[in-house]
DNA sequence: AATGAATGAGGGTTCATTCAT
DNA sequence: AATGAATGAACCCTCATTCAT
């Protein structure tokens, strides 16, 4: 007979990572002490470690929830029946980040990959979410394919990696350099995804 | 005096940036302390503390050691006559970083970034060497251009940031995935940019 | 009511006790946890605090449980009409201890003296039961006496504290240092209290 | 060349130890906080840990000392030519402990026997200098029997065991239940010791 | 120039205990 | 009677940094 409802604990959870969340991403993984984040969740130290066993697990659960706001971001675009042209997707997949409800993943991101490079644990969780992407990204390219938007000589699963890859450094100089940054890769991306289909050989021609 | 004095001292700092390297490679920034580096460099923590204020500034010489390097690279690319076409030589870009002397920039690059977010000074640094390489790569599309080898109505500028994105996004794959990864995006750039000029066309053809 | 409740309650108390010297006897009374006890116990914290105000009174009900087991086993020895001789029953009782329905007292009571130091309270009690002990033992050299087996110019409860030293040292050795200890010890005794008897003048005549 | 000189580093070891000795005595091991022991020092948290790797080897550094104590203790008086009746001399060994310079070694022993039980290395440490003190009774009682004061046919590494034993329980009684112990078990055991070679029949003569 | 002893704030975590349910 | 979520002080220990030598 649990005294406490099983929503309670869930919403507890949920209080922590939030309030992990909101550290993070103010002051990044290592410079997070757990008092922070028990001031940030208003609850006392054996309180939240009720629920996560550690830091690390703190981090595992932010590394998790952030790259899951992706997949349901892709999940999203690719619910629909029509599909943008992808110069209009990828940077329209960017720019949804950081409206995720006020928690952006992409300001969480470089640290789960980073992190990745230190602890195996983590790098597994990360390595299987980003399968996840990367199964929904090859559909994507399998469907520009039949729509005749994409070459299909390509193969969707290592063009999928390119985009992973491509957003993922998209990511990075946004965070680094800003706004300016991610229009110049925009335009840079439309530029080279627009082209082909209309004057693609234009340096063999001219 | 003066001669011998800088030179030891030139030697004194590279010990110590090499020790960092090697602790900051083995357990990232922050696992790393301060008595580690004293060890592997076998000097004292008084000594360390003459050549740098403090282990911030360890990171930022190596952030900046570590940049350097990945622009030396694309010097010596860039150094040669005649280019190798682009789905040739992006690939042998990101497969020249493990072989740098031991010292692979590409365990290490994540790191800065991430720790980019949360340093502003670092962030800064780390922007103008990225300008650096964004003009090498800039160049490097005119050129390009210039052989007839890439469309001449993309932007040189914008399209090195995007060259830029995708080579970060590959460094992060590369480390969290290991060599699968890279070779699977490694066939997908490949395809990518070898098709265009042959059967680019494909587009209009569906 | 009052009956069910009443049994009840010695029956939680006795399975709390039981989890506790579980717990005691494998960690030590200051590495085990509340926690710890709670598991073994397979009861909540609240219901352990309802029998047990603490888990000092936790400490001082094991000491009494654990001392009135060594009482116990005099009393069954002393119940019998006629004694084995001293150098055939102090081995004996040494012996019978591990053998106490799995609950081993000499386990414990090395903690339960050295806890006694630091803790009045729990002197008080100790020095107690210890009294008891002495009682009976003061009973048994009086017994010996009268069987003209021990010298009757002796003070018995005198002697019967050296008896007591002599066990607890003891049982400190077999328990520190294995089961060849107890074996020497056993043979030394055996010696000391036998030759007396028979050839104890010997030192006068060598 | 090492700025501080080996005296200076055996006289902080020293310092701390004296500390630890003074927290141990007065509230034990365990509940004796490292901060505590700082505190008494003087020290730094830091300067402590200079000097001994965490609190275990602080407890195992006081183990040895307390037992050396007891070893220069009988070393001392076995240096002696000729040495005192055993009824003489085992009570002036009990009582020569409290007196050593202010660190009575009898304070600190019975945490240690009961520490041994759940430390594997503590155990082994101590297993090792006990057998140091065997050494020296089992000499002890070699002399007494070249004496013609002690049966020659008893064996003197199993009488010795037996003395330890005794010992041992003293101390423990001393502890736990006062000087009035002490000197009941001092009748005690001059009564048993005295008794055999003057009239160890006596109850057949009597 | 170099040493390394010392500092002490702060780190992550545990745990005896309470109390609303 | 029993639960178990919650508290928060305290624990042991680490580490970036300083400074007398």
């Amino acid at each position: 007979m649990p005294k406490v409802s099983e929503e309670h604990r869930e919403a507890r959870r949920r209080q922590i990572l939030d309030a992990a969340w909101v550290c993070f991403a103010r002051n990044g993984f290592h410079k997070t002490s757990m008092p922070d984040v028990f001031a940030e969740a208003g609850l006392s130290a054996g309180a939240v470690y009720r629920y996560f066993p550690g830091k690390e697990a703190l981090i595992t659960a932010i590394a998790e929830v952030s790259t899951q706001q992706l997949i349901d971001l892709l999940d999203a675009r690719l619910a629909a029946d029509v599909l943008p042209p992808p110069e209009e997707l990828l940077p329209a997949i960017v720019e949804d980040l950081p409206a995720t409800g006020g928690t952006d993943p992409a300001a969480l991101a470089p640290q789960v990959w980073s992190e990745t490079m230190r602890d195996p644990r983590l790098a597994a969780a990360v390595a299987g979410m980003l399968g996840d992407v990367h199964l929904r990204l090859t559909e994507l390219c399998r469907r520009y394919q039949a729509a005749g938007v994409l070459d299909p000589g390509l193969d969707p699963g290592d063009t999928a990696r390119v985009v992973i890859a491509l957003i993922q450094g998209w990511i990075i100089q946004w965070n680094t350099m800003g706004l300016a940054a991610h229009q110049q890769i925009t335009a840079g991306v439309r530029a080279l995804l627009a082209r082909p289909r209309n004057a693609g050989q234009s340096g063999q021609d001219g």
